[in-house]
DNA sequence: ATTGGCACTCTAGGAATTGGAGTGCTAGGC
DNA sequence: GCCTAGCACTCCAATTCCTAGAGTGCCAAT
């Protein structure tokens, strides 16, 4: 396909794109001539227009109805001719001001960041939360409840806390747990989690009569822990409702099956996983993403870490005809906050 | 107002509301007096239908539409003339299996009953948290953190964990957190989370020279964990997106609204709150409950408790038709399994 | 290559029409 | 006095028809 557009061409491309953007009215040839700024008429407008929708970028409703954007359109446009707005430096400071408040926990700075994202946008925003995996085992507690079951609290990095109920074929006695706990915050300082997966597996494997009742003890609750899944909550989702507001997806059974799938989680989960590798921001237009519900929905999305560790995604998912200028530097600039933010604990 | 209705007019209207609730449509004079197996012309059901309008239990949508109940009609309906239909045993003893599941925090079972309440009504599905004023402390736990924030881990109850970070004034050791800790957890054993509260509050107020240091930084401590309020989500909400499905919701705004509320909580909470009180099943019906955002929707609610204490608020949200026979029963049993579920920790 | 002109297409919206559903009223029957 | 049949009336929902407006595509002229 010939790739090269000529100037003009891109010009009027980027003007037709940035009117459609505002204000959602197809746009015919005559208006593009005037707000163009091009001293043209519309006839040729009209021609150079008719050859953009042949190369897949614009697209008819009907006849008489002007162009809009095919996501392939949008897709040039975001990658080669956006100008992307800074955001103004007031408002980094106030971003920066929500997300550093170091009186909460790591749980509270996602929520706020989601929050964040879905007010400036006025779309939806989604904020995984950290993955654990490189997280540094820090303590475990075990605590008896009644009838052979357990709590577990596990401490993780600086401030996360997670807490599990185990079940156990026979009694423990409190001091029994104590020494297990200490045996295991022993052996698993400042391990990651998924070293100390790893490890208590491959113990697990090779319990024997030759180790003593306590480190018995301790793998045996140890592999409990670890063999359950993390069952919290993958990420945090603010201001779905926004997305009621917009005309293409008023249809309610696509409104439906988004909500549906920001409840359900899993198709959202996969999307975000594979932005997680990407360096900065990324964008799936329209059906890029691979998930029908997403089909009139764009994702712009952005991964953030804590201490150079790539620690999870957070997006924008709005309608594909969204003012990507803005959205951009609103995902970009918050994974920076937020990496900062997490970073400080 | 005259209340009593005769038997004929009462039938009528039972069968009217039952039919209405079944599809939806207003239902005329002529369909009136075929389905409701009297033998009256439509004219006599004409004149019975415009009394009961008169009286307020019907309203026209328009001239030639049938009649709806109204708001008031649905009441009478609910308090005098419903035949509640008892759950099948078979259903029951699944709801019964899938709320004691004992290997999950407390949390999870309350996720799990607003889950099998939506999802048996095909309607939204809400419970509150429950309560932990009168809940007992069990253990606290003092982690400290890089630059004098310290994470207190509180268990309290049987199986609930919570987390905070405070913030102090100056450092304090490992050893000296441990003591307090220690202390705390001597003093404060077995007491109410009511009572620890008032405790702290009155100690800290009289914190003198005359206090050794330990007592000093264990009420300073534990008095800045009691300060805060605990920001934990206060309710669990599922299946708000099966109120897309009604028509009478389909209305972009009202919907929008409704999802707001669910999502800012302040309303629902307040609405909650006061069926806490009540015994048994509470109903809404439209504006009764106050709030706008309610007009066309009602809510069952019933409260759970744990150990005889009523701790919550179970709840089903949608329209003002709804099967109420049906939905009566499930909110009821499912407050009484969720009580048992979480009695037996 | 660009432009003006013109015929053509399509839609959104309004006006008019029609059939169906249901009511309210009245007069007559039990 | 209650019930009923009959009838005129009302209102809605669906259909059709029409028109104005917007925009295109093509062609011939520059």
């Amino acid at each position: 396909m010939d790739n090269q557009l000529d100037a003009r061409t891109q010009h009027l491309f980027r003007v037709l794109v940035e009117n459609y953007i505002n204000d959602g009215q197809p746009i015919g040839s005559r208006t593009l001539a005037r707000v163009s700024d091009l001293e043209v008429s519309p006839a040729t407008v009209r021609n150079i227009m008719s050859d953009l929708e042949v190369l897949g970028y614009l697209h008819s409703p009907h006849t008489s109805a002007g162009r809009v954007p095919t996501a392939q359109g949008y897709r040039l446009f975001v990658d080669t001719l956006i100008e992307v707005k800074p955001l103004k430096s007031s408002i980094v400071t106030g971003l920066k001001s929500r997300l550093t408040d170091t009186n909460v926990t790591q749980k509270a700075v996602v929520e706020t960041a989601s929050n964040l994202l879905s007010s400036l946008t006025h779309m939806a925003g989604v904020v995984t939360m950290p993955k654990h995996d490189k997280a540094a085992f820090r303590q475990i507690e075990f605590l008896s409840l009644s009838d052979r079951r357990i709590l577990a609290i596990l401490v993780v990095d600086q401030k996360e806390v997670h807490n599990r109920i185990i079940h156990l074929d026979k009694d423990y006695s409190a001091s029994e747990l104590r020494e297990a706990a200490n045996y295991l915050n022993d052996i698993l300082a400042g391990r990651t989690l998924h070293e100390v997966r790893g490890l208590l597996l491959k113990e697990l494997d090779s319990v024997r009569q030759d180790m003593d009742d306590l480190m018995r003890t301790a793998i045996t609750l140890g592999g409990k822990i670890f063999a359950q899944e993390d069952s919290s909550q993958k990420y945090i989702v603010d201001g779905q409702t926004n997305l009621m507001e917009f005309e293409e997806l008023s249809n309610v059974d696509k409104l439906r099956g988004l909500f549906d799938a920001f409840s359900q989680k899993k198709e959202i989960l996969h999307l975000l996983d594979r932005c997680i590798c990407a360096d900065g921001v990324q964008i799936f237009i329209g059906n890029e993403s691979g998930y029908d519900v997403f089909d009139d929905c764009s994702v712009v999305s952005a991964p953030y870490s804590i201490n150079e560790d790539v620690k999870g995604v957070l997006a924008v998912v709005g309608p594909t005809r969204m003012a990507y200028d803005r959205v951009i530097p609103i995902v970009d600039v918050t994974a920076k906050l937020l990496s900062e933010a997490l970073n400080s604990d």
